[in-house]
DNA sequence: ACCTAAGCGAGACGGTACGTCTCGTCTTGCG
DNA sequence: CGCAAGACGAGACGTACCGTCTCGCTTAGGT
């Protein structure tokens, strides 16, 4: 989390100085993790980074984009599968993503960054644009399924993925990360195979 | 929302006066609609209520308390089907439940009481304890598929109202709730049927 | 200077606390007088009297205002004579206004009073009533030896007042205030050789 | 206020270029005029005048020598009399004084410098200097009228140009620098009064 | 009929954070 | 090397709320 250097840390020209930003993003987790998103300020950011307020005003406009580049620094690799069944990649997506929500502090900062979006509309904003972002990209299991022909090509993918990142979000939110394999795999089978009794012949 | 008399409205003795614990609440839910989560403020609350702080602060120790208290006296009915299929009814309860968050202003205290949770461990029991209940209360959909044979026995009724729900939460979270019919079809008709391309002979 | 008590100086009801505010006024002037106008800042009188910024806003809205109250509060006693004639009388004002602006610290105020009126309308305005006050009164001088028939009733006792002030004035500002008394003699000696009424054979 | 050219105005080599120096004295002078001395900086200059800021702080190390040097710029022509009479000399000199720095921009500049003093030394010494200069170039008034015998030689010019200046100074520190000419004469007959031979018969 | 106890409105208090401003220093890249 | 540019750490600005406090008042219930 950077070297602490001792040293005054100043402009380096008429350019950003990316020591600052690294600064100013270790010293904003940290305060994150220790603190809470209650305890979280700007103000605490730039005493612990020894930098000025303007510094980090200038390139974060608002809290919730300093809250966004700390989340999305730390994102680490999620699974988005290639087990070759849709059923199973749902499943390791959910897991994966639970798991490094719960084992790293990603989680936290993220409850942090939909807290804040609740009051701020530019943080909204920004968690929308962000969600549809994933969305997109978690879909892709889906577009892989239909084009091995697993899933028709009227599913809609977006959908599909909606269902999940919300399964995701709710526990999250409700602090019930740690829930067990076997009742994410209930769930995924439940979007996998629908919950209807399956006609005779099926 | 009360009569807004304009006379004082002081002591009524050694207890607590309804009239002021109504003037907080009706004060606490209108600055909660007209100025979101973000504006929300206890100094705003005594001011509109015409309250003296410690007044607040002494029946309700947090502003969580204050929150769940608001939203408490808000709860207004919906919609749980009795449709005859299970698809039909799980359409009926998102539908009615984005439509009165949407609708009411049920929605913005209840994100409100959201984003308190992140932060507020009090307000995250009490969030979590509800949300339980919640999913209790709309497995019962399932239930009554199950026992018509709709649904086999082997699904568990607590996760699929946890996908419906959580499928709420996020779209109220990110102001996703003006979701077209067609489109929470769709996501419903996922967890009916599946996503899975039917056998041929299905 | 106050006795610098260690407890903590709270409210005390629904009224101005006097403790507070002397607290506050000690403080602006070791500021002042430790740091100068230019190192004098509402926060720095904050932190060293141990009070909030709101209550220093709270009593004075402006710089100004508080600073006129801190050299108002050090005031002494001027000569305004008494001696049964006007060229002494004059004297005498002259050499105590400037020695006691030279010998307390609140020659020094008054100069940051004056500097801060150069560039705050408010605090112009301010100083522009307290100097016009002023004039009002030393110009009873003038008045009384016009009752003792030393002075004509044609002459304006403000415009003489003005004429010392002034003088003061600009001594204190430019670091002439150990003027020696002989200086100060002949300065008013050339006012008072033209105001004195003429003697009827003269 | 110079020609503004819009097109950068870069180095000119290893050495001083004058047009910055121009364009930085003259948006030194139109913002002075424009905000006041209060809302003077060092950073809206160079906004102004499209020059970096180390190149003001190269050249003028502080904020009273920019000012000194605008001021000096500046310097009209004031009116020294040759009426023939002192107190029509004098009066022509304060009104002239007292006319030039009302309407053109030099007595804001001068109030600038005058606040700048009384915080910062340097600005304090180079004051106190011109002001000694300005005085006994005045005091010429004096020394003529005593070569014409108007004025007893016992009478110290340099007193008499004080009591003028101080007068001249006060009123333009307290925005008073409209004062009627009826006033004036009058202030300037109450020492012209003082300082005249006194015919030996009356 | 008094007396005490508690709730009430009001609002001042010491704090802390906000987001903006200017300070004076620094380092670049161009000319 | 001077220049425009502009980022940097620092810290004051005036405002908004926080949660605590003390006041003077009102009313009820116990004596």
């Amino acid at each position: 989390m950077g070297k602490s250097g001792e040293e005054r840390r100043g402009s380096i020209g008429a350019r950003r100085n990316p020591a600052s930003a690294d600064a100013i993003l270790d010293a904003a987790k940290a305060e994150l993790i220790e603190k809470g998103y209650a305890g979280f300020s700007i103000e605490g950011v730039a005493r612990r980074a020894r930098a000025g307020k303007p510094t980090i005003y200038r390139w974060w406009p608002t809290k919730s984009a300093l809250l966004l580049d700390v989340y999305q620094r730390q994102k680490g690799g999620i699974d988005y599968g290639g087990s070759g069944s849709i059923e199973e990649d749902m499943f390791r997506f959910l897991r994966s993503l639970m798991g490094h929500w719960r084992k790293t502090s990603s989680g936290s900062i993220f409850r942090s960054l939909v807290a804040e979006a609740q009051s701020n509309p530019e943080a909204a904003a920004a968690l929308a644009d962000y969600a549809a972002f994933r969305r997109g990209h978690s879909g892709q299991m889906v577009r892989d399924a239909q084009a091995r022909g697993e899933v028709p090509a009227d599913v809609d993918p977006e959908i599909v993925a909606d269902l999940l990142s919300s399964y995701a979000w709710s526990h999250l939110l409700t602090d019930r990360l740690d829930e067990d394999d076997a009742t994410i795999r209930r769930a995924v089978h439940a979007i996998a195979r629908g919950i209807l009794t399956k006609p005779a012949a099926g």
